[in-house]
DNA sequence: ATCGTTGTATTCAACGTTGTAAACACAATT
DNA sequence: AATTGTGTTTACAACGTTGAATACAACGAT
C-alpha cells in the first residue's frame, strides 16, 4: 500500500476536463455548469480527493493556521482559555495550533522570534517570562496578540483584565470581612513577572485603602504558580508564628495548594483563615469549601484576542497597537464567607 | 509595511550563489566551503529569512504535523495527556496540532475522515463517541494511533490500559476496606461509550468476586464526565434512600463533583463514604480528602503513541495493527483510606 | 451577417522548496 | 599531458494549487 497521491490532475483527468475547472468546482466558483460540476464532484468523490494544504498554502501565502502560544496546557486557566480560543477561532475558519512555552524565557523568545514563520498566519501569545526588550527585538512580522499582562509599550495589541483593581478588589473583599492580617502568596522575583508585579501592587493598594499596615512576612514568594507552590507557600506562613487570617493568592491553583494545607492542619477555612484566588478555574467551583476568586471573562478574552488578531491579519500591520480591557468579577463564594 | 516575502532566491542572490547552494546551507549539506556557507549565513542573517513550510511542505510531502484529537482540553486527563504527547512529539522534532472533537460523534468522524488531510502526517486519537463502524468506514490513509479503548478489531494501533482490570481492582480495594454497599456512577447509556462499558464491567467483576450483591440502583448514569454530573449523581444516590458507603467513580471529574456532594451534606468521606477515581489528574491530589484513584501512565501513554504513528509513518500501513498495553496503578489516599 | 456580451472552460505561470543529474574546479595519479 | 577522482556548485524540474489572461461558444442586439 504505497500512497497512491490524488490530485487535482487526477480528477480532472477522470472526470475529462481540465485542472483549473477542478479547482473551480473545490472552491464553489460560480460559473460551472451543473453538468460539469456533478461531473467532477463524482470524480472527486470516486478518487477521495483531498486538496492539498501545503500546495494551496503554498500559493495563496496564507495556511489558515494560527498559533496559541501558552506556558502549560495542563494549567487550567490556559487550558479553559485554550478552548474558548479554539472555539472563537473555528467560527473564523482558522485552525489553532498549541505551542506550550513551559513558561521559559527561551522558548518564548523563540515563539516571539517566529520559529514558526510561515506556518502560522497569527500568534495568539501568553507570555510569562518575556520582558518587553524581547518583545521589542522582535523581528518577525507575524500579526500577534498578547494576552494577560500589559508589557509597557508593547508594539503589539493586548488583551487584559485590569490585574491590579481586580487584586485590589479580592484583597478589600477579604479587609470587609473583617480579617486583619491578610497575607500575600503569589510574589516573583523575576522582573520579568508581570502578573505577580501587578497583583502585588493591587494587593498593597487594598491594605493601604483599608488602614491595615504592609507586612512583608505575610508576602509569600513562588517559584511557578502550581498548587505545590500554593501548599509550600501556606506551610511557611503558618510555621512561621505570623499565621495570618485571610490569604489572597495570585492564582487559583496557588489559592487550591494553600487550602490543602490549611485543612491537612485542621484550620477551619473560612472560620480561621479566608482565602481568595484569581482565575475562576473549574476546580474552584467544586473544592469544598468552594473557594472564592476573581474571575476574568475567559470567552472574551478569546473572543477579543481572535478579533484583534483577524483585523491585524487582513489589515496589516500598519494599524495602531490597540489594547483591550477584558471585564472581571469578583465570585465570593465559601471560602470567605462560610 | 508590506511583506517583502523573503525566500531562497533572494538569499541567494545577496549571497551571490545559486538558490540550492543556500537551500545546502540551510539544510546543513556537508560539502559546502566554510567560505561559502559563511556568506551564505550573512545572508540569511540580514535578510531574517526563514524557509517556507508549506513549500518544503509541498516538496517533501511532509508537513511534519501531527494532530492530536481530544474530546476536551479543559478536562484536565486530556490536558496533561496533551501536554506529555506534545512533549514526545517534540523530540521527535514533529508539532502537534490539537484538535477538540467535543466528544461529538459528527466532529469526531470528521477527524477520523481525514478533513485535516494534507496537513498532517500522522493522527493520534482518542475518540469518545465513535462507533467501531465508523472506524472501519475510514477512507484516509493518515497513519493513525488510537488513544483509551480498544474498538473491536480496528484496523489500527492502540495504546490501552486494561479498563476492565483497572476498575475492578478499584472496587476491590473498596470491599477490601470493608464496604458493603458499593455505588458507580459513570455509566453512560451510548452504545459507543467504551469507556463506560468497560469499567463498568470491571466494577460487576469485582463485586462478584468480592460476593457483594450487585444493586442496579446503585449504578449511576451520567451525560458526561465533568464534576458537574458527579455532583449530580452523588445526590442522587444520597436521596434515593439507597445511600452506598463507598462509590467508584469512572474518572476524576465524577469523583471530585461526588466530593464536594458529599461534604457539602455534611458525610464524612471516607468515614462514611470512601471515595474512589479513574485518571490521576492533579486536582485529586490536592483535594481535601486527596483521592484514591487509579493512575494510568500517561506519560507512557503519550511515549508509546507518538512511537507507534512514527513506526507507521515511515514504514508505511502495511504492518500490522498492533495494541500496546500501558501500566497503570491503583494509588491509594485519603478518600478511602482516612 | 456582424458585433458585442455573457457564461463557461482552458492555458500558463508562479508560489518556495529540494532531489537529480550534470558541470565545474582542482588535486592526485598514471 | 591525460586520466581519474574528490569536493563543490549549479541548472532544471517537479511538488499541487490558483490568479490572470485568454479562448470558445451561444446568445441577443444591432
Amino acid at each position: 500500500m504505497e500512497k497512491p497521491r490524488v490530485g487535482l490532475k487526477d480528477v480532472a483527468r477522470l472526470a475529462g476536463v481540465s485542472v483549473k475547472t477542478v479547482s473551480n468546482v473545490v472552491n464553489g466558483y460560480v460559473h460551472v455548469t451543473p453538468a460539469t460540476r456533478s461531473r467532477v464532484e463524482a470524480a472527486i468523490k470516486e478518487l477521495n480527493y483531498r486538496p492539498n494544504l501545503s500546495a494551496r498554502n503554498l500559493r495563496q501565502g496564507r495556511t489558515g493556521i494560527i498559533a496559541l502560544a501558552v506556558p502549560e496546557l495542563d494549567i487550567p486557566y490556559f487550558a479553559e482559555l485554550a478552548r474558548f480560543v479554539v472555539t472563537a477561532a473555528e467560527k473564523r475558519g482558522l485552525t489553532v495550533l498549541i505551542d506550550q512555552t513551559g513558561a521559559s524565557r527561551e522558548r518564548e523568545q523563540l515563539v516571539a522570534e517566529g520559529f514558526r514563520a510561515h506556518l502560522i498566519d497569527g500568534l495568539i501569545f501568553s507570555p510569562l517570562a518575556l520582558t518587553p526588550e524581547d518583545l521589542a527585538a522582535r523581528m518577525d512580522d507575524t500579526p500577534m496578540v498578547l494576552l494577560g499582562e500589559r508589557v509597557y509599550d508593547g508594539p503589539a495589541d493586548h488583551v487584559v483584565v485590569d490585574n491590579v483593581a481586580a487584586a485590589k478588589e479580592a484583597t478589600l473583599h477579604l479587609a470587609a470581612t473583617g480579617r486583619r492580617r491578610i497575607a500575600a502568596i503569589g510574589a516573583q522575583d523575576d522582573v520579568a513577572a508581570e502578573t505577580s508585579r501587578l497583583r502585588l501592587a493591587g494587593y498593597f493598594e487594598a491594605l493601604a485603602e483599608a488602614g491595615l499596615p504592609a507586612d512583608d512576612r505575610l508576602v509569600q514568594h513562588v517559584e511557578t504558580y502550581h498548587r505545590a507552590d500554593g501548599a509550600r507557600a501556606m506551610a511557611r506562613l503558618l510555621d512561621s508564628g505570623q499565621a495570618p487570617d485571610a490569604v489572597f493568592c495570585f492564582n487559583d491553583l496557588l489559592a487550591l495548594g494553600a487550602l490543602r494545607t490549611l485543612l491537612e492542619r485542621g484550620h477551619a477555612v473560612p472560620g480561621e483563615v479566608a482565602l481568595a484566588g484569581f482565575d475562576d478555574i473549574e476546580d474552584g467551583r467544586y473544592a469544598t469549601p468552594t473557594l472564592t476568586t476573581i474571575s476574568p471573562d475567559k470567552q472574551a478574552i478569546a473572543r477579543q484576542a481572535i478579533d484583534l488578531l483577524a483585523a491585524r491579519m487582513t489589515k496589516g500591520s500598519q494599524a495602531e497597537a490597540r489594547e483591550i480591557r477584558v471585564a472581571y468579577q469578583l465570585v465570593i463564594r465559601e471560602s470567605t464567607d462560610g
